[in-house]
DNA sequence: GTTCTAGAAC
DNA sequence: GTTCTAGAAC
């Protein structure tokens, strides 16, 4: 079942770029940016919505991965977000680590946009403080949900709105350095 | 999560 | 006529 491909890609060691004793970064295999890393804890935890305050350390350590995978591929860490995806498509937790610009063949539709660029990506910290505050993390309402999938394409870098996804495509292309 | 493709949008 | 999106996938 294709939900669980992360777990298969997780046994492989062939797609680890760095890993821990509890942790191990792979490549996604369909990247939405120049560079996109998923960080997965060893423990079988399926999502975000099974997380509770005990397992705080291994978010900490999830971090600590992105910021080496980051550091070692050579870039900064501010042209990264880091977070997690508010509706999880592919089981076992996983952290994006995701570059800003955006540019990838893989990036296809406005539910891919908008999956990282609106309220649907929960950054790190805020998932973090969310789970320390009130001991687990909430699923967001469906109906919120879909609003924000079809939510405008908005550029993650100015005002700038596209009508469509090549053209977004193309205007991502201008705030290339 | 992706692929495929019908038909909407242009 | 071509580009682009969006829903089914048994």
């Amino acid at each position: 079942m294709w939900k669980n491909g992360l777990i298969q890609s997780l046994k492989d060691p062939s797609l680890q770029v760095i890993s821990s004793d509890i942790a191990v970064v792979i490549k996604d295999k369909y990247p939405k940016a120049k560079y996109h890393f998923l960080v997965l804890p060893k423990e079988d935890i399926s999502s975000i919505f099974k997380l509770t305050r005990d397992h705080l350390p291994v978010l900490d350590e999830l971090r600590l991965l992105a910021t080496n995978v980051i550091e070692v591929s050579g870039e900064k860490e501010k042209n990264f977000k880091i977070g997690f995806h508010a509706i999880p498509s592919m089981t076992r937790l996983h952290l994006h680590v995701i570059s800003k610009d955006f540019i990838s063949p893989c990036l296809k539709t406005k539910k891919h946009w908008n999956s990282f660029t609106t309220k649907l990506f929960i950054d790190y910290d805020k998932l973090y403080e969310e789970l320390e505050k009130t001991g687990s993390v909430k699923r967001i309402e469906s109906t919120e949900a879909k609003d924000l999938e079809n939510s405008p394409l908005k550029c993650n870098h100015c005002s700038f709105e596209a009508k469509t996804i090549p053209s977004l495509k193309d205007h991502l292309l201008s705030h290339l350095k």
